[in-house]
This record gives C-alpha cells, sequence and structure tokens, in this order.
DNA sequence: CGGTATCCCTCCCGATACTG
DNA sequence: CAGTATCGGGAGGGATACCG
C-alpha cells in the first residue's frame, strides 16, 4: 500500500507539471491573440497575419506549430499551386477560446478602472 | 455629424487599442500564474516567491508592480522590523482570476488529449 | 524581510533571403 | 502563398550585492 500510495503521489506530481507546462505554453500573448483573432473563423495564413497586427512571419509560424502540435489549431493544407493553407480551432481550442474571451472582456470592462488606478500609482510614485 | 462620428472612431480605437495593451500586459505566465496561486489568500512576498516555483526575485518584484498598478493586486506595507508586505487580490484581480481559473482547468481536463495530439504530431514529422 | 541596483548573458524575435 | 534557415541586436530575466 505504502508504494501504491507513492506511485500515486508519483503521477499526481507528473500531472501537476505536466499541466503547468501546458499552461505556461499557452498563456502567452501572441498564442492568446491568435486563438482570440481565429474565433469560429476558418483564416489563411496571410489573413491571420494580417490580424493579428503586430506579429512578424517568424512568430506566426512558430506559435501556431506549438497550437498545431497541442490540438489546439487545425491545420488544412490544400495541395494547389500557390499553396492554400487554412487554420481553425479544434474542439480542445474552441473550449480555451472560451476562457480567452473572458479575459478580453475583462480587459474592455475593467479599462476606465485600470487607467484610474495607473494614474493613482504613477502620482504617488512622485510624491 | 460628420466630426461626431469621426470622434467616436477616434475613442473607439483607443480604447481597442488600450485594451489590447491591457490584454497583453496581463496575458503573460508570470502575472496569471501570481494570480493563479494567490486565489482568494493573503500571501507575503517569500510566500509567494515559494509558490510559484521557478520565479526569480527580481521578476516576482517586477510583476507584482505592474499588477499593483493596475489594480490587479493590493500590496499592503506593515511598517515592523522587519518589514511584513501581504498581497492579495483586489476585485477586480478576483474576475480576473475566474477567467484564469478556467485556463487551469483547461489545462488539467485537456492533459491526456494534449499529450496524445503531441506524440501524433511528432511522429508525422520523422516520416 | 522586502526592495533596488548593477552586471551580464541568454534567447527571443525581427529582418532578410531562399525553396517548393 | 507558405515555410525554413540564418544572423544579429536588444530586451528579458537571472545572479549577486547592498539598502531600509
Amino acid at each position: 500500500m505504502g508504494t501504491e500510495q507513492a506511485a500515486e503521489d508519483a503521477d499526481a506530481m507528473r500531472a501537476d507539471s505536466l499541466a503547468r507546462e501546458i499552461f505556461t505554453g499557452v498563456a502567452d500573448k501572441w498564442s492568446l491573440l491568435i486563438i482570440e483573432v481565429l474565433r469560429d473563423r476558418t483564416l489563411r495564413f496571410t489573413e491571420l497575419r494580417a490580424e493579428v497586427a503586430g506579429i512578424s512571419h517568424k512568430m506566426l509560424t512558430q506559435t501556431l506549430r506549438r497550437l498545431e502540435r497541442d490540438g489546439v489549431v487545425h491545420r488544412t493544407v490544400h495541395p494547389t499551386v500557390p499553396p492554400r493553407v487554412e487554420y481553425r480551432l479544434t474542439d480542445a481550442g474552441r473550449s480555451l477560446r472560451d476562457t480567452v474571451n473572458g479575459m478580453c472582456a475583462w480587459s474592455r470592462t475593467h479599462l476606465d478602472e485600470i487607467e484610474a488606478s495607473r494614474h493613482r500609482f504613477d502620482e504617488q510614485q512622485h510624491a
């Protein structure tokens, strides 16, 4: 029993660290912005690049690869010439998007409050 | 009217970019982890540092300052010796935490699915 | 104990160029 | 059009030391 308990604990720890790794992998600026703009649409690489605003060619491919690998976005390659590659959220991606939407909504609803807080804070510093 | 409409548009654009700035300011690994571990507790600097696991002294202060400035965390200094500084989430912080919790939950519930997706992806690459 | 400052180095990310 | 490779600058972030 002692050993069984130890094995369970080890599993729990592995799961925890994996969960944290997944969380921190997804919890970054570009990933979240991509998930946000994809919504329930299907976008091509160039369209995505235009929508995200500020992301470089390289960062977009890098981030899309990670998201694809984690099964958050689905990538469809149409073997035409010129090539046509389309990205859309998977089911898992859509469920993640729902929480990202919450963060976006938070940013918008707390806009004025945050601006005010910043001004207060900056004044305190000068005093 | 033309000019009124233009002014409204300008305001909307300002609000949008500010919202995006706030979003990307908060949407980073360390900020979200701090918000997550604070939950509804009050923690001291050192406790926080122990809980977040992996964060450096410098990053913790930096991130806490940003969160304090944005009115997400509240900082209480007890003028004792040695000093005692406590951090807790503000109301705004707690509402943000709810969405962060969603992301954490997502990481945990999709653990196996993501691991499987990664294995599939990695095999494809070798072929 | 908590915060600030300094140094220093890593690696992130953008710019550019080339392939299919 | 989409992706890969390479390179270089610069910010991010760690380690250390020192103040209050």
